[in-house]
DNA sequence: TAGATTGTTAATCGATTAACAATC
DNA sequence: TAGATTGTTAATCGATTAACAATC
């Protein structure tokens, strides 16, 4: 069981950690708070705050040392290794999620596809297996899969979450505009793609 | 220039809206703030707080009529007609953006994709056209454009920013990691999906 | 009138920000 | 030592929740 660290937290030190990654590569050696702030649009207090709950990776004086502050980030979050990653749902936005790089390059490992009457999709360029649904208990058995994506219309979602959750996955990331209902110990995050565009609406007006 | 309201409320009354058309459909006739509450995963107090900031809505001791409250809630929005909307990228995350049935269902119009070297392109199904990057500022000028998305690699996108913005539109939806600096008027909303991922895989441990 | 549910105020909670002592 | 920047505590801010008077 996790202690009570904010969830926002935890988004943001994602966020530090693909910018330590930038800045590796561009071998920066050391980096202060205030810069990191700068460079993701955040305050100094609150990436210094954030870090402390997991350490003190930083020098008094001097600020943090790049490689150092990137494995420790790392290690908190647990993606020193791949994830294997599968997505339910092979229309248009699985199949895009499916080839997105920025997954990739972040060690998650999109490992199959799932849909309802696979047999009946052309698998296009992807690389990436696409299995019928009936098949997901045996799949997820077989290979340790970490995170599922749901990329299925709105009306299959609930179903797809509790198949998903039945096969032992506890991390969901839903892309179809519903409140899932699951288990306790399962982690949803919603990404709603419509209600993102309706809000940017409420604030082009006026 | 609009009030103190939380970004959070105006979030959600796109969920309720969302969710009294579904009701409106089944001919619901009134609905509790403790049904809304249930159905999107939140307080009742939470819903009857959103409401009142734009008004009074309800009946006391009886509830919302569904017709009315959908049709306040997106006067408030603004979202009772159409709101034309271009994407910056047509790899395979624009592409699969353009035909996204929930923007159209929304009420929101792709009417075109940009990319550089669009003519190298090849334009699938899709029905929406896709422009070179050079032709964007004609474009909206001659077109009411309200909201762009920004589909593009991350090193393209503050680029990408720029033209729209100088291009005049103040709304964007940013799918690329990075921080957009941008004007104080205009309004960027951030979808990370690598961060969201990141986010779960820590939350699958333990 | 009695029962129900809103609208709204006040209390709680949690996250962000400010400030500064610790220390490199 | 003087200067800089962290780690951490305390103050602020804002959003959520609880409670209840208003009223249908």
């Amino acid at each position: 069981m996790k202690n009570q660290i904010p969830e926002s937290t935890i988004a943001r030190l994602s966020i530090y950690l693909r910018l330590l990654e930038e800045l590796e590569r561009e071998k920066t050696a050391t980096i202060r708070s205030s810069e990191i702030a700068n460079l993701s649009g955040l305050t100094a207090a609150q990436v210094r705050k954030d870090l402390a709950y997991f350490g003190q990776f930083g020098v008094r004086g001097q600020g943090y040392a790049v490689p150092l502050l990137k494995k420790k980030i790392s290690q908190t979050l647990g993606v020193h290794q791949s994830c294997k990653t599968i997505i339910l749902g092979a229309g248009n936005l699985g199949q895009a999620l499916s080839s997105y790089r920025g997954f990739h390059k972040e060690g998650f490992d999109i490992v199959a596809l799932f849909d309802i009457a696979a047999d009946k999709i052309k698998q296009k360029e992807t690389a990436t297996p696409i299995y019928d649904l009936s098949e997901l208990q045996n799949f997820v058995q077989k290979n340790k899969v970490g995170i599922a994506v749901l990329a299925v219309p709105v009306q299959a979602a609930q179903d797809a979450a509790i198949q998903v959750v039945e096969a032992g996955i506890t991390s969901i990331l839903n892309f179809a505009p519903v409140d899932l209902a699951v288990p306790n110990n399962v982690h949803v995050r919603n990404v709603d793609l419509a209600t993102e565009l309706i809000t940017l609406a409420y604030y082009s007006k006026s």
